[in-house]
DNA sequence: TCTGGGGTCCTAGGACCC
DNA sequence: TCTGGGGTCCTAGGACCC
């Protein structure tokens, strides 16, 4: 019989680690990483966490600290941890060859028929990463994701523990999982503990003691899932890398408020021309365009407006210049007057794939080609001199709508500009 | 003054068909 | 006056994740 083990990596307090990487007086110093905008708490360092400060906390309730330098605050900076992610799974992918990159932090490990101790392996896999990436991990391994899940917080929580905690045992399972708040799980949120608080259960241990069919019932199949893992019945498989998205979005909150049309419709050609992009990237076409505006949502003193409209495309395509027109003609729908906008976004949906055969109507047929090398030639001079050396023309110059980041660290691994000179004296 | 962004999966219910 | 039933497909919206 095959014996299967998952584990689960992921960066401990990621954004503030990569930040800390390149400013080492910033060892035992609270970290605070901005999301878009500087507009709440993303990611926090241990010292951060140990001060109550908590997860989504918005800046200006630290602005005092800030000010009187107890809390280092940084905008977040994508390039720098999108290059240590890289790394990071890079050097993963040594210790198993089947590994699923879960998000920018988090990779599944499968092991298949290893016959090592798995602690002893787990901490190896620990401390090489440490010493080849310079970034923290974390590492929990069981029979099943949610139990990896598990094992993964309890390794992060227990000092003495190398980082790596595995739970391979009935006993060993049944133990952690006694102590183990059934809000933690992967999988259980708001509304699932709600109802679980209702029935008293307050461990994983009570919730996977439930009878089956009742969950079944009473949960949907997502939750059932759940109490299947944790009774060691794995239902979670490794996803391939190769699979695409169903959707690509790209959305952000403006820099102030904003009630003209122009700077509207410029944010969304822009977002258009961005999910364009990774569409490209991933070599598929869109069927739809969904746009989203709205007002502030905890702005109470003006009038709340929410609308989305969805229109279809002609036919499938990744033309920036198409999409971003279609993004106006859906703006045109339901902007409205007298508003004060606040956000707005981009989805693109009904995606296909390049390879699976496309209608072609015969009238666009000889456009396809022209449109290729067009889209082409945009993305190489935009990924070889920098975002948007290259525009089309109602991306505009971005002033009325950017968003704020005051505290961007350097892009010290993917701008040369950015590099850091040691000098050998 | 100031509260993120990008995804997936599931379900209910409407539209449509025969 | 009487007005089926079952299937599929699509979409909106909720829940959850990082």
């Amino acid at each position: 019989m095959k014996k299967l083990l998952w584990g689960l990596a992921d960066g401990n307090n990621f954004y503030a680690s990569c930040e800390r990487l390149f400013r080492p007086d910033l060892i035992k110093k609270p970290i605070a990483i901005l999301s878009n905008n500087d507009g709440c708490i993303i990611a926090r360092s241990e010292e951060l966490k140990a001060l109550g400060v908590k997860m989504g906390t918005p800046k200006f309730k630290i602005n005092e600290e800030i000010k009187n330098g107890t809390i280092i605050p940084f905008s977040s900076n994508y390039e720098l941890y999108g290059e240590l992610h890289n790394r990071l799974m890079h050097t993963l992918s040594r210790f198993t060859p089947d590994i699923e990159i879960y998000s920018i932090d988090e990779s599944w490990l499968l092991f298949e028929n290893f016959n090592y101790n798995m602690t002893d392996y787990a901490e190896h896999i620990v401390a090489e990463t440490f010493k080849l990436v310079g970034t923290p991990i974390s590492l929990g391994i069981a029979p099943t994701k949610t139990l990896a899940k598990v094992a993964n917080k309890l390794a992060k929580k227990d000092k003495q523990s190398k980082g790596a905690k595995v739970l391979q045992t009935e006993d060993e399972i049944k133990e952690a999982l006694s102590v183990f708040p059934v809000q933690d799980l992967w999988g259980v949120g708001r509304s699932k503990f709600k109802a679980l608080t209702q029935l008293n259960i307050k461990t994983a241990l009570e919730f996977s003691q439930l009878p089956g069919e009742w969950v079944r019932k009473n949960f949907s199949i997502t939750g059932f899932r759940t109490w299947q893992e944790l009774r060691g019945f794995p239902c979670h498989q490794l996803l391939e890398e190769t699979s695409s998205k169903d959707a690509i979005a790209t959305g952000r909150t403006f820099g102030k408020l904003l009630t003209d049309y122009d700077s509207i419709k410029e944010a969304l050609v822009n977002h258009a021309v961005s999910c364009s992009q990774k569409l490209r990237k991933q070599k598929s076409y869109a069927s739809y365009v969904n746009i989203r505006i709205e007002t502030n949502r905890f702005r109470d003193d003006l009038p709340r407006y929410v609308n989305t409209f969805t229109a279809r495309l002609l036919q499938p395509t990744n033309n920036s210049v198409t999409i971003a027109k279609t993004t106006i003609e859906a703006l045109d729908k339901i902007f409205k007057k007298g508003i004060f906008y606040n956000r707005c976004s981009v989805t693109l949906l009904g995606l296909s794939d390049e390879l699976t055969g496309m209608q072609e109507s015969l009238f666009e047929q000889h456009d396809r080609g022209k449109s290729k090398t067009l889209m082409s030639i945009l993305d190489q001079v935009n990924i070889r001199y920098g975002k948007n050396t290259l525009k089309i023309a109602t991306q505009g110059n971005g002033k009325s709508w950017a968003l704020r980041n005051e505290h961007q660290s350097p892009k010290y691994l993917t701008q040369l500009d950015d590099f850091i000179n040691i000098t050998l004296g």
